[in-house]
RNA sequence: GGUGGGGUUCCCGAGUGGCCAAAGGGAACAGACUGUAAAUCUGUCGGCGAACGCCUUCGGAGGUUCAAAUCCUCCCCCCACCA
């Protein structure tokens, strides 16, 4: 293990590193073997969304170096929640609605992260949290931190400079995540902590939290704000965000949020959302126009069966092949991607669909009940404009007449194909 | 506790008695162009309805009026300054 890369070369290498804190100390520290690193994950909704993908891939690429990271599930903090970043209060949650969720992401983690065998550790800081005393916690904690300094923060600044302020709850929130600190520096011999930019502040007040009462140095580091080329903050759609919970963004859709990535955005996507070896991704730099397709397909598939298994990565890209058509992916881009590049097959099961039985059907059904009952529009009267608009077919056929009634004609093989403009699609299977 | 300013449709933000389903921008959706990209241009953008239209919405509850997002009363929440 002594001769693989430094992990921080290999963060920083791939994109992950905005800053760090002392750090040449923090290279030697990761020169050694199996060392620990933590990151914060808020509970505030009972699935993690690609936004927080970065700090995910952060630990995997750690325990890939051979280091042992530690996923905190912040149960605890995510009773006060977090004002880093955020420019209103959040609204508080619920303790039984904040246990569900955290029950909800420590899941999702385990996709990314091997926790046998203790090769990665999950905690969650209610456990400790949720103990303190007051009083106590005043005297041997609160007496280190300067409130001079704190609003001096930029996250603390940004709130006290915006209309809505800062209350005292969240205000405590520094101290909290500190502690954490301290506490996974006491308890397994954590050094390191790591997350988004906004959580600089934090990670330090941690650092020096440790400094002050154990003597002892850590390190911190945080990640660049992921925007698209574009701008955008990324991992938000027409639905909201793209959720890691396949129940609420399909292993299809959320191919299709990859594939659809802009085309300035590819190389440095695949560097952050796979494993695929940096010179390969660095070769696929030659990739042009239509060609750069085939590195999206491929940065879709990686993350996909990262993030829901390799069967549901193939299955999303024959989903994908059967209704935009495939171009057979060339050996020598990105080769050590497992796509599937010789198969011809298709895959129905996996885009979205419906049932339907044929009976219904002998009557005849307006196309835009039918286009609003499959849930490619959310109202009847979105469905109307859509037809309208010319933005409604059915097995590939523009539909001219509002009045279209569909009936047995229309059905394929078993099969209705409705789309909504060129890329969103729902199949209606017919049961006889 | 006092004084002042706020809470508008997904977001920002105009509107201060009828012409308001509510300006403008953003987001989003569709069309054209393309490569399932971006940019650009065009259209749409509360619900129901083929349509005249009807219904729901401007923090909450009442009230005034032929008519209220707009006026009055009470309540809730946020912000600033003062205490």
């Amino acid at each position: 293990m002594l001769f693989m890369k430094n992990a921080l070369d290999v963060l920083r290498e791939r994109g992950f590193v905005d800053q760090t804190t002392h750090d040449a100390e923090l290279q030697d520290y990761l020169q050694q073997s199996e060392i620990k690193c933590y990151i914060g994950f808020d509970p505030t909704a009972a699935s993690l969304h690609v936004g927080s993908l970065i700090p995910i891939m952060a630990l995997a690429n750690m325990q890939r170096c051979g280091h042992k990271p530690i996923a905190l599930v912040g149960g605890g903090t995510g009773l006060v929640g977090d004002p880093s970043g955020k420019t209103e209060t959040r609204k508080l949650l619920a303790k039984e609605q904040v246990d569900e969720n955290v029950i909800g992401i420590q899941k999702q983690l385990a996709q990314f992260l091997d926790f046998n065998a203790e090769k990665a550790i999950l905690v969650n800081n209610a456990d400790w949290l949720t103990n303190l005393k007051y009083i106590p916690f005043l005297r041997d904690i609160g007496k280190h931190f300067s409130v001079n300094r704190m609003i001096k923060t930029e996250s603390y600044r940004m709130r006290l400079e915006a209309e809505d302020g800062l209350n005292f709850i969240e205000f405590n929130y520094m101290l909290l995540q500190a502690y954490d600190f301290l506490e996974l520096f006491d308890r397994v011999g954590c050094r390191l902590q790591m997350g988004g930019s906004d959580q600089w502040g934090n990670i330090v007040a941690g650092i020096e939290l440790i400094r002050r009462m154990r003597k002892q140095s850590s390190y911190g580091i945080t990640f660049p704000l992921i925007t698209t080329s574009t701008g955008a903050k990324m991992g938000k759609t027409a639905k909201g965000a793209v959720w890691l919970d396949p129940v609420k963004t399909t292993p299809y859709d959320y191919y299709q949020f990859w594939v659809n990535t802009d085309d300035g955005d590819v190389m440095r996507f695949l560097s952050l959302f796979t494993f695929l070896p940096l010179e390969e991704i660095q070769l696929s730099a030659r990739l042009k126009d239509a060609d750069l397709n085939f590195a999206k397909s491929i940065l879709a598939f990686e993350a996909t069966s990262l993030a829901h298994g390799t069967e549901e990565g193939i299955k999303a890209y024959r989903a994908s092949a059967s209704v935009f058509g495939d171009r057979r992916i060339p050996d020598d881009i990105l080769p050590t991607s497992e796509i599937p590049r010789q198969d011809r097959q298709f895959d129905d099961q996996s885009m979205p669909h419906s049932f339907l039985s044929i009976l219904e059907l002998r009557n005849g059904i307006s196309i835009f009940k039918l286009i609003q009952g499959v849930g490619l529009t959310a109202s009847g009267g979105s469905a109307r404009r859509l037809v309208e608009q010319g933005g409604a077919y059915i097995n590939g056929k523009r539909i001219e007449d509002l009045n279209y009634q569909v009936t047995d004609k229309d059905v394929i093989n078993d099969e209705i194909m409705l789309s909504s403009g060129k890329k969103r699609f729902h199949k209606i299977k017919i049961i006889s």
